[in-house]
DNA sequence: CCTATATCATATAAGATTGCTATGAATTAA
DNA sequence: TTAATTCATAGCAATCTTATATGATATAGG
């Protein structure tokens, strides 16, 4: 049940980009400085989000990235669906495609799609502007 | 944010267990046939339950295992937290043991803290007893 | 005492995932 | 032309997952 590094640096990184936004492109190298996170690996992380079309690269000298919509239009939820893939924490709350034999017979399925909804109850509800507006001493849970 | 089949299996075996209790011991065997995995596999899994008291053992023929306390004592946090170990999305929102060197300016923290929260009250909040009761066609989420 | 039936204790292992690092090509501003 | 970037792949050690395998130990019943 944990969220892998991949997911929690693809937040850190769509928050940095969106704290760091002058209408300038944002390069790897200074988000990396910033958050202490290695170049390389974050190059891996951003293609997912470029490739998705939440980020706009410019390649070249002078070149980086940049949000591609406001940072309230972006959840927690679909950056990390994105990155770790489906958060269901089992396979059969899901698409019929891994269907599972036991599944009408099954009690405790029950106990997984309360679970999965809690989950996307939580990251759907939460955008790249929220993480943005709430300093780091004043959170409420 | 999967759940291992570890602890999937684990919560099976004590339904299985409350549902098959007839005052005599349940041998591995017969949950095995009824729940369609292997014995060997689910003996390592009740390892785990009978060491930490939530089933007592029974050894030699007749042999097999009994819930320690009634179902409705044994919530699935429970049986997830021992198999699958913390249940914390991310290592720095629980105990300061993984103490992040970024906590305190860290701003992505609540949203795992808000998640963790979310789980915890799914997980501790559904007990094998409601598994039980809860027939497979009925459920409400 | 013998045997069948259980649990208990370890060891092994293939395959997948995680969390990176490494190499180098392609693009572009100055 | 050069320096700064992104882009595209490959590689890899460590760990986790999901079991299977072997055999020891305990016990009820005959």
């Amino acid at each position: 049940m944990k969220i892998s590094t991949k997911g929690r640096y693809a937040v850190r990184l769509m928050v940095d980009l969106a704290q760091n936004n002058t209408g300038a492109n944002v390069s790897l190298k200074d988000v990396a400085k910033r958050q202490d996170l290695s170049v390389k690996y974050l190059e891996q992380i951003i293609t997912l989000l470029t490739k998705s079309g939440y980020v706009i690269s410019t390649r070249g000298a002078n070149g980086g990235y940049r949000l591609a919509q406001k940072p309230e239009n972006y959840t927690v939820g679909m950056i990390l669906r994105l990155t770790e893939g489906s958060l269901a924490p089992v396979a059969c709350v899901e698409s019929d495609v891994n269907m599972c034999p036991r599944k009408d017979d099954c009690c405790t399925i029950f106990v997984w799609k309360k679970l999965y909804k809690a989950i996307c109850d939580v990251v759907d509800n939460i955008t790249i502007a929220d993480i943005v507006n709430m300093g780091a001493d004043n959170y409420i849970i």
